[in-house]
RNA sequence: GGCCGGUUCGACUAUCGGUUAGGUCGCCAGGUUUUCAUCCUGGAAAGACGGGUUCGACUCCCGUACCGGCUACCA
C-alpha cells in the first residue's frame, strides 16, 4: 500500500494571489481530498527583498475565504513544521554541505558585479561547464585558494555542479516523459550569499522532510525540474521523490502570454482572489471577492479553467469536485482567461443559492450604499425576486434599492412623449381606489388581485392596460427594469405606491 | 539565440482511428416577459500547415509554422 498522499502548495509571500495561484491551490486540494491525503501551506520566504508584510495572512484569508483550509500550515501547526522556509535555515545548510561533500555542488566566490561584467561580455552566458573554469569557484581555484577564502569569510554562494553527458528523464502526470539534456542547464545557485537557500534546495529538501507525495506547480517551472530530479537523486534516492505534475498557465484573454495583475487593470477585471493593499504604496488591486464574487462561483469556474469530468457538468459544488477530480482529465495547454464566463458561473450560483445565505452576503452593499434593511425577512423577499437578474453581488443594490427606498431619479423622458389626460385621470383614480383600501385597514393586495383591480380599471377609463404598465413602471422603479409590477406593488405596499404615483404625477404636470 | 512545452468554433472544452466534429460562454434572430433579466427555439462559428502510417486520421509518427514558458544569489 502506497504511503499517505500529502500535497503542498507553497506560494512566496510577495503580494495578491492571482487566479493562476488559486487555481494551483485547488487542483492540490482537490487531489488532496479526492485521495484522502493531506494539503499542506508552506510558505517560501527565502527572499528577503521580496518579502511582503501581510502577504502570508492575505494568503491565508484568501484560502479560508474559498474553502481550502490547510491541513498543516505555519498557523494550523502539523508535525512537519516550522511551515515556514526563513525557520528552516539549519536544515539547507546542512544538505548542501552534503552535496558539495559528495562532489555534487561546489563554492561559488563571484560577486553580482562579476556576474553582471560577464553576461555583458559574453552573449547568453551560462555558469555551466563551457565557462565554469573562468569563474572564481571551488572548481577553478585551488584548495589553499579556497580554503583561505573560506576562512576569511568571503562571501560566497553554492552551486550545483550539473553533469555532463547525462539525459534527465521524468515522468510528469500530465505531461507525459519529459527529457532534458542536463548540459544544457547551468549551475543553479542554490545557497545564497546570506545563507537562505533559492527555490531549488528547499523545494526539493522540504518536499522530502514534509514527506509530499506529489508535488504540482505552474508549467513556468519545466526548465528547472531537472536541477530538482538531480538534487532529489543526490540526496534521497529518486524512488523516494514526488510525482510531478506541471500544472497548465493561465493565460491573458486577449493577445498572448500568462495573465498578470497589470492585464486586470487593463481589461477591467480582477485577478486576484481578494482586494490586495500594497503596504508601501497603499495602491489596491481588486479581488474577486470585492467584486461581488461568491466564492463557490469562483472555485468553480478556477476549477473548469482546463479541467472537465468528461460530461457536460460544468456547474460543481467543492464536494462534487473532490469526488470528480482526476489529474488525467486536466489539459496540457494553457488557458486564456474569459471574465465574461466567469460572470456566468457567479450568476448561475446566484440563482441557486439559498436566499437567505444570500441575504447576509448582500447586507454589506446595502449598508455602504447606506440603504437601511428594516426587515430583514423582507430583505429576503426581495432577493428572491430580483436574484435572476444579477450577475455581480452589488448588482443587487441597484436591481432592488427602489424595494426600500422610492427612486430618486425618475425616467420621465420615456413616459411624457405619450402621455395624455386620460392617462393622468387613470393614475388619480388607482391612487383613489388605493387610498381607499388603505383605508380599509389594508397594507397591500396580493399581485394577482392588483392586476385584475388595474386591468378593470383601465377598461373603465378607455385605455389599454399595455399603455400603463411602461409608466406605471417608471413611476415604481424609475426605468424600465425590475420585475413585475404588480410584485413591486405587493411589496411596497399601497401607501408607498400612493405616493411614488403622486411624486411623479407632480413631476409630469409641471414638465 | 538555446532548452522545454503547447496548438479543435472569438473563448472554455468533448472526441482516446470510423461522428452530419458535440456542449458551454459570448454573438445574431425569433418566442415568452405588455420593461429588463430569466427561460425556450433556431443560427453563424473549429481540427495551424505539409508529409507519412492506415481500408480509414482531429486522433498515431515526422517535419514546418505559430504561440507560450524558462534562460537571476525571484519564486
Amino acid at each position: 500500500m502506497d504511503a499517505k498522499v500529502r500535497v503542498r502548495f507553497a506560494p512566496s509571500p510577495t503580494g495578491g494571489l492571482h487566479l493562476g495561484g488559486v487555481r494551483t491551490v485547488l487542483f492540490n486540494y482537490l487531489f488532496a481530498k479526492h485521495n484522502n491525503g493531506e494539503f499542506i501551506l508552506r510558505i517560501e520566504d527565502t527572499d528577503q527583498s521580496r518579502f511582503v508584510s501581510g502577504a502570508e495572512q492575505y494568503i491565508l484569508d484568501t484560502l479560508a475565504w474559498c474553502g481550502l483550509s490547510p491541513d498543516e500550515s505555519p498557523v494550523h501547526g502539523g508535525a512537519y513544521g516550522p511551515y515556514r522556509q526563513s525557520e528552516r535555515k539549519a536544515d539547507y545548510k546542512k544538505y548542501a554541505d552534503q552535496l558539495i561533500a559528495q562532489g555534487n555542488a561546489y563554492y561559488a566566490f563571484d560577486t553580482p558585479s562579476d556576474l553582471e561584467a560577464k553576461r555583458a561580455e559574453i552573449p547568453n552566458f551560462q555558469y555551466s561547464r563551457a565557462h565554469r573554469m573562468e569563474m572564481k569557484n571551488s572548481i577553478s581555484l585551488s584548495a589553499e585558494e579556497v580554503e583561505a577564502l573560506l576562512k576569511n569569510n568571503t562571501p560566497h554562494v553554492v552551486r550545483i555542479k550539473m553533469p555532463e553527458n547525462e539525459e534527465v528523464v521524468f515522468e510528469d502526470i500530465i505531461r507525459g516523459e519529459v527529457c532534458f539534456d542536463a548540459s544544457t542547464v547551468d549551475d543553479k545557485v542554490l545557497l545564497k550569499a546570506d545563507g537562505m537557500p533559492t527555490y531549488h534546495l528547499a523545494v526539493v529538501v522540504d518536499d522530502h522532510l514534509m514527506k509530499i507525495t506529489h508535488a504540482f506547480r505552474g508549467e513556468e517551472w519545466l526548465p528547472s525540474a531537472p536541477v530538482h530530479i538531480l538534487l532529489w537523486k543526490y540526496l534521497f534516492g529518486l524512488d523516494q521523490m514526488p510525482k510531478w505534475a506541471h500544472l497548465p498557465l493561465i493565460l491573458k484573454p486577449d493577445g498572448h502570454g500568462k495573465l498578470s495583475k497589470r492585464d486586470g487593470e487593463r481589461l477591467g477585471f480582477p485577478v486576484f482572489a481578494m482586494d490586495w493593499t500594497d503596504p508601501i504604496t497603499k495602491e489596491t488591486t481588486i479581488g474577486f471577492k470585492e467584486k461581488g464574487f461568491l466564492p463557490e462561483a469562483f472555485i468553480n469556474l478556477l476549477a473548469l479553467l482546463g479541467w472537465n469530468d468528461g460530461t457536460d457538468k460544468e456547474i460543481f459544488t467543492m464536494e462534487e469536485l473532490i469526488a470528480n477530480f482526476s489529474l488525467d482529465r486536466v489539459h496540457k495547454g494553457g488557458a486564456k482567461f474569459d471574465y465574461e464566463k466567469a460572470k456566468w458561473f457567479n450568476q448561475e450560483w446566484i440563482k441557486i443559492m439559498d436566499n437567505e445565505k444570500l441575504s447576509q452576503l448582500v447586507q454589506p452593499y446595502f449598508d455602504q450604499a447606506a440603504i437601511e434593511i428594516h426587515e430583514h425577512d423582507y430583505l429576503v423577499k426581495i432577493i428572491g425576486l430580483v436574484k435572476e437578474r444579477c450577475h455581480l453581488l452589488p448588482d443587487f443594490i441597484t436591481q432592488s434599492a427602489f424595494f426600500f427606498k422610492a427612486p430618486t431619479t425618475i425616467d420621465t423622458a420615456s413616459i411624457a412623449p405619450k402621455w395624455e389626460v386620460k392617462k393622468q385621470q387613470f393614475f388619480e383614480a388607482l391612487v383613489g381606489i388605493y387610498t381607499d383600501h388603505i383605508s380599509a385597514g389594508k397594507q397591500t393586495i396580493p399581485a394577482i388581485e392588483l392586476e385584475a383591480h388595474f386591468k378593470e380599471l383601465a377598461t373603465l377609463h378607455e385605455l389599454k392596460p399595455g399603455e400603463l404598465m411602461l409608466p406605471f413602471r417608471i413611476m415604481l422603479v424609475g426605468g424600465k427594469f425590475g420585475p413585475g409590477v404588480f410584485e413591486i406593488v405587493e411589496a411596497i405596499e399601497l401607501k408607498d405606491t400612493c405616493n411614488r404615483i403622486q411624486y411623479c404625477l407632480q413631476l409630469l404636470s409641471t414638465n
